[in-house]
DNA sequence: TTGACATATTGATGATCATCAATATAATCG
DNA sequence: CGATTATATTGATGATCATCAATATGTCAA
């Protein structure tokens, strides 16, 4: 897409995807786990609908494994797109991400 | 709206709401000026419509002066709701958003 | 109060999009 | 190969929404 930022607010605009990035977050499931895991408000169809705007739009990373699909929430990409976003829209605030140290991760 | 996040990415999922916020970046505009700014792009109805929405999602301040209205991006809402999209979508990140100082406003 | 100006609201229309059932594709196993 | 499982795609349908012309509301000046 040409504009990022309006990809990216795309994407978010819909709160089955926004629920869909809560269940990816910080772990990787199948689409048929990510089904369950929405219990029974959406098909699988839609489910794999909704990811593949997310995978376009950069917010969630894939790898196949064997017959099946992992997915999982990019915190990196959606770091940089509300970086882009208070770039553009905040210039009178800074922001200064700070990555979670290793050790730290283990910790939550 | 129930769902702040999800109020925050439907108010910037349109192409014509981030270019009226960039033309309120910084700056006071009446709503006429606004419609002008955008180079007939879009008729003053829809500017107000789009207004409405954005204010009810926090991302414009308005203040009445005589018989015109004036907007002006929020850049403080905006800074806390990418701060709430970090802190559920991105918990191994972590942002420290510094406000400009005067001064250094100025300069820009 | 009347007239002129600035903005908001209404109602209609077309476009976009979320969702589903049905089906297709792809990968594994026997 | 055929059967099974996992996911993607297709096509249809209803809902949401962006946009406009027309009109209403509100504000000031004379």
């Amino acid at each position: 897409m040409k504009d990022e930022s309006l990809q990216f607010a795309k994407a978010l605009a819909d709160g089955t995807r926004q629920e869909i990035l809560r269940q990816l977050c910080c772990r990787w499931l199948t689409v048929n786990a990510l089904v369950l895991a929405l219990q029974g408000q959406v098909r699988q169809p839609t489910v794999s609908h909704h990811l593949r705007l997310l995978e376009e739009a950069g917010l969630v990373l894939v790898e196949q494994r064997g017959r099946q699909r992992l997915y999982t929430l990019n915190q990196e990409r959606l770091t940089s797109c509300c970086g882009e976003l208070m770039r553009v829209y905040a210039p009178d605030y800074r922001l200064a991400p700070v990555p979670v140290s290793e050790g730290e991760r283990e910790e939550a």
